[in-house]
DNA sequence: TTTAGGTACCTTGCATCGCAAGGTAATTGG
DNA sequence: CCAATTACCTTGCGATGCAAGGTACCTAAA
């Protein structure tokens, strides 16, 4: 339908791109990821998103894994960017400065609101 | 895989809000709007692409219709935005920016690069 | 001990949608 | 008449967000 449909579209792609960005400042585990992404306004995500995404990511070599216990709770499978994954994520990088560029080009000459 | 995935990923909600505001402008038929929208560096689209989303955005009531000769080729279908299509676009505007800064935000604070 | 609740992992099923490829038709020029 | 161009649209495939459901660990209360 309308614009939420987009918007959710939209977060598709930058998903992937944010969990790499998170990633690459400390390893981080699923639940953790999922709470930071959905606290972020404009950037909501659930559980049901991030897990297949986090398994996406390590079928294609950008992140690697490993256990860890924790006190009280369940062990936690921590993420940590490869080499791989650090050239994806700039390679990203620039890809999103052109989108960002090319959208709002659209946006001022079409002369929105 | 990498990179390019996502950006297709995300194109498909902006794909949306770069057609709405194109047509803001002026009725154009969807050859053209092909033509517009591929030119643009990272927003490359197909026929395959827009064409379903105009159907889409038909359905949808964002957009209406009306068949026009053309001197020398088949008939054109012309697209202009509605009332609710302009209203959706204004949404549309303000999630876009709301959603720009929540990706800048964790490009920046992951410290990629 | 049993039960409840929070943490943490993951999968299933559904619907959506980009895109390559293919199909149809109108018009003009060779 | 035939090929090229313009212009419309559909089919099939694959990818993926998300709600919902499932399993398991640990702690604390009853």
């Amino acid at each position: 339908m309308g614009s939420d449909t987009s918007m959710t579209q939209m977060r598709k792609g930058a998903l992937e791109f944010c969990v790499l960005a998170l990633l690459h400042g400390e390893a981080l585990y699923g639940f953790e990821l999922v709470r930071r992404l959905s606290a972020v306004d404009g950037m909501l995500t659930t559980e049901g998103t991030v897990y297949p995404l986090l398994g996406r990511l390590r079928r294609d070599g950008l992140v690697e894994t490993e256990w860890q216990e924790s006190e009280g709770g369940p062990p936690r499978r921590y993420y940590h960017v490869t080499a791989d994954g650090r050239s994806a994520l700039a390679n990203f990088g620039r890809q999103w400065a052109t989108f960002k560029t090319a959208v709002d080009q659209f946006v001022t000459t079409g002369d929105r609101k």
